[in-house]
DNA sequence: GCCTGTGAAGGATTTCACAGCC
DNA sequence: GGCTGTGAAATCCTTCACAGGC
């Protein structure tokens, strides 16, 4: 056993565990790799492929049980349990992450939030009580925080994720506007909505310029979204 | 002439372009392969690799000069000019995403926001008007919309989507959390911080458990983050 | 000496295509 | 007939390594 499995099928996973949690609340029951791939525009060879990572889990002839498939997933992505989140930078991005609602049903407990001015420092985002950032390291590792979310200006971005590492975090959610690095034993995932639509950019000019004149690039057609991506 | 651009060098384009922005910013004139590489984590092969694709825009034994190389990427991307973006859905999240800043600096321009309900329709939120659903599509022919950003509930993203490629708007920013799919002509790019977690949990498992046992599948390390499509 | 640009090599990922089973 | 699981093939992407130029 133990096969070395691609960090790209990883992030699939969650696609297919969010579009079978679908078709369970619509009471589907089986699904094919040929109309999961369909409603995600991955090919059905891929799917089956990705799963075939991690066991057997379809009978030939029928598809997937659905509730089944997802179980597995979750399984095998450790949702099937809760993790711990804290939330570095309470400006107006910050106070959007702790107020947006769809961490907790999804299993991620936003425990606290940090911040450096003093005048937020001990008033509290709906539930979550803001706490100096002086107190990060401490809190950290007494709570056993597994995840952190930055959302500091880019220029602190660096210097809090190297805190979050060096209490012991070994996830990163970076919203920062900037490429924040990590040890290789650290996981670290960039979300930025203007990376992505910088790359846009660079299909709509092809479009643009093809309607004008036979010059540029050729390109190849996308598929999957983002990263990514990854992010896209 | 006319290579085919594979599209994950696409995507680290712009990723190159904002760390040349910030070593301009900061009074740098040339950089290596090697110095740009370190900040980013991607190797000094890649780099150059990915630039060949568009030109020779190095000095051997020198280096890229910095500003030369920012244009020369804005350019490639289309960055050197302004886009139109409007806004679907005008919730927590669709308001966040019209006060964020961080758009309009880099050539973007929210000209509207469209919401289904009534009591919303008429106000603004900043200095973006929120429009009835129902005039989206005249707005975006008239408007020559370029860019158009899904934040309305997963239910209702798909018939968004559908309406936005209708339209004939040629890219997509989804920030909703399902996978709504698009013709081969229109890009998208899906924005998912949940997505982004659940495939971080993975990795955190693996430690967990490689701590007690030595079961569970060997896992490659990542880099470059997301986008993942990112992703992300 | 240092660094780019790039063919060629090596690896990784996707797709094909079919045996096996329901 | 329909569909999975999977080796093999094909494709795509990254890395190597070095010629060439500053």
């Amino acid at each position: 056993m133990s096969l070395e499995i691609p960090e790209v099928v990883i992030n699939r996973l969650p696609v297919y565990a969010r579009a079978l949690a679908t078709l369970h609340a619509s009471g589907e029951t089986v699904v094919s790799s040929q109309v999961l791939g369909e409603a995600l525009d991955v090919t059905p060879a891929q799917i089956r492929k990705d799963l075939s990572y991690f066991g057997r889990f379809g009978k030939q002839g029928r598809g997937y049980n659905v509730p089944g498939l997802l179980g597995k997933l979750q399984e095998i992505l450790g949702l099937d349990r809760r993790w711990k989140v804290c939330v570095v930078g309470v400006g107006r991005l910050g106070q959007a992450i702790v107020e947006y609602g769809g961490f907790g049903p999804q299993g991620f407990d936003i425990l606290a939030a940090f911040d450096a001015d003093e005048a937020k420092v001990g008033t509290c985002v709906g539930e979550v009580s803001i706490r100096d950032i002086s107190e990060l390291q401490a809190f950290l590792e007494e709570e056993h925080v597994d995840i952190g979310v930055v959302a500091v200006p880019a220029s602190a971005a660096q210097m809090v994720t190297d805190e979050l590492v060096g209490a012991g975090v070994k996830a990163i959610l970076n919203y920062a506007p900037t490429t924040a690095t990590v040890p290789s034993h650290v996981v670290i995932r960039h979300i930025d909505p203007v990376l992505e639509m910088q790359s846009m950019t660079f299909y709509l000019k092809q479009r643009d310029s093809a309607a004008l004149s036979a010059e540029g690039p050729i390109v190849r057609a996308p598929a999957l979204g983002g990263r990514r991506t990854a992010s896209g």
